[in-house]
DNA sequence: ATGAAAGCGCTAACAC
DNA sequence: GTGTTAGCGCTTTCAT
């Protein structure tokens, strides 16, 4: 631990100078006769000077700081999120303050409102129980979340679900399946949707789905839910999940009870996690982009504080991820 | 967008008080008249008053903020430590300014530095060319690190890699393993210590142990590595890798060239990242206890902010996990 | 128990 | 170009 940092004043003091001239010195906001310039260029490194960015923030009322909360950093959609999310941020000199609400006692409302104080601008991607959606449209601070929001005064950016489904609803059927699931987790915003596409794709070949639900959207949930949708007498041949956790885990428990992948049924989860690379059979998803969502996120974010009124939400193209766990029935 | 919040000053005046009052009462550093603190909290809800921490901030010196610096917010490891640390800071009523240092085109100090300004104390995962470490130690904020450091100076937790490597080692030559080879990552701080773990007890069971590496501590770095590994004459019959994700892409690529898990080789990693448990066959590991390493190290952290000048290292013990990854040669 | 006043370190508007 | 002067919103002695 070293001696007290030296501030403008003492650079000032140091090198003959207002305190005024050093601050805008060291913000570049004006030029220097090279006398003086050279003076304080020498001062402040003598003294190890360095901006309290602390301090400049009261002064200015901006943190260059990003607030973002999200659920739960295990799952990899949203690590993908917060990559995206960090690499923008550092670019452009921000940083990113960071909660994971799912973590908390507190309510997730709470937590907005006091990460809220301390950023700029907040990027939340949460279950959002839309009176926190509410709580946005009011703050003085802007927001930009993830999915197609209710109204269209919170900016967003998602990767459209509807779509998505569809696509996977699609190639299942190419494959010639017959009994298509969905494992989906009603507690999530986007669950309804991606029901929807799943199943207007299949009302259009005269098909129909049967909807199952788990507890938790991880891969434990699968697990736990694969025997009530496997261990019935006209099991489904394939099941779409709601992620590619909740798949991974709904094959692993699959296996267990015996049943051969794909060969006994075709298994499909959404979001393109890198593991789903690595898992047996290696799965089939629809990757929905999700560090390019947090890049997404993070540029409309700067936008909204360089004063572009844009708002509105931005629409990512998720693309079908063909691997190994689907195959043709016949 | 709503008004202007206001100030503490906007309270003293409506509530006929002077702004230090105000101050005590937010604070609850004094007792007041229940005249006074009825009409004081009177006036701050209707005015949905909230100090701004910033400023409070400039004026303690204290932003009740830790910094939270570590390489790749999608290895699982270090998740689960930021996971451990986001849960003890909320506790405390402390967030987390979040940097994935591997993100940034910027040095890793300078990151630092950056980050340091913002915050009352650092924690820190990285590679750490030991002059970050230099710097640390020279920081007038407090830090914490990972591993065991060269000197004790900056306070650190890990798990005992030693022994956890010891641990696995035991336990491969119990299953009666001849030729044990470490897929080792040497870029990393740990790798060393791991390899003499292994090697310590090889050797007392008069065993000798090959070494290769990977390129990225990455399930890519370890798929890249398997060929080289196991496409020789006299091949392994048990690898240790140097993390989970290295084991993974190893399996998966053994896999791909046509070896049968744990049949032709047994593979071990090191994290216990919760997806060893979904691929196939499940990846034995030692428990490195990433989430309790997070707690730990924001305990630690709390506890030099509180001025305890308790330094030193916080050993973790690491925990053997028996999965489907090794299996018993004869 | 309450108020007055002096900062914290910096920025910004205005003067010279 | 450079200096002066007010703040930013809050805390914290020190009086009263």
């Amino acid at each position: 631990m070293k001696k007290y940092p030296s501030t403008i004043r003492d650079v000032a003091v140091e090198a003959n100078v207002s305190p005024g001239t050093v601050s805008k010195f060291v913000n570049g906001t004006q030029r220097f006769s090279s006398e003086v310039e050279n003076r304080l260029r020498e001062t402040i490194d003598r003294l190890g000077y360095r901006p309290n960015v602390v301090a400049r923030s009261v002064a200015t009322g901006k943190t260059r700081t990003i607030g973002v909360a999200i659920l739960d950093i295990h799952n990899p959609h949203f690590t993908g999120i917060v990559k995206g999310a960090n690499r923008v941020a550092l670019q452009h000199d921000y940083s990113l303050l960071f909660v994971a609400t799912g973590e908390s006692q507190k309510n997730e409302r709470q937590l907005l409102e006091m990460l809220s104080r301390r950023v700029d601008g907040l990027i939340v991607s949460s279950r959002m129980p839309d009176d926190a959606l509410e709580w946005m449209r009011q703050s003085p601070k802007p927001s930009v979340c993830f999915g197609k929001l209710p109204d269209t005064s919170v900016p967003s950016v998602g990767a459209e679900g509807y779509r998505a489904a569809y696509l996977i609803a699609q190639h299942l059927v190419g494959l010639a399946h017959k009994r298509i699931a969905f494992l989906g987790f009603p507690g999530a915003r986007w669950n309804a949707e991606r029901i929807r596409g799943i199943h207007d794709c299949l009302a259009s070949h005269g098909k129909s789905l049967s909807v199952f639900d788990v507890e938790q959207p991880s891969a434990h949930g699968g697990e736990r839910a694969c025997s009530r949708i496997m261990l019935v007498a006209e099991r489904p041949d394939a099941v779409i999940c709601y992620n590619d956790l909740i798949a991974i885990g709904f094959m692993k428990e699959a296996q267990a009870l015996g049943f051969q992948l794909p060969k006994d049924i075709s298994v499909v989860g959404m979001d393109n996690i890198p593991f789903g690379e690595y898992v047996h059979p290696a799965l089939t998803t629809v990757d929905m982009q999700s560090e390019r969502m947090g890049e997404v996120a993070m540029f409309k974010m700067l936008d909204c504080l360089a004063g572009h009124t844009d708002k509105g939400f931005a629409m990512l193209q998720p693309e079908l991820v063909l691997r190994a766990s689907t195959m043709r029935r016949n």
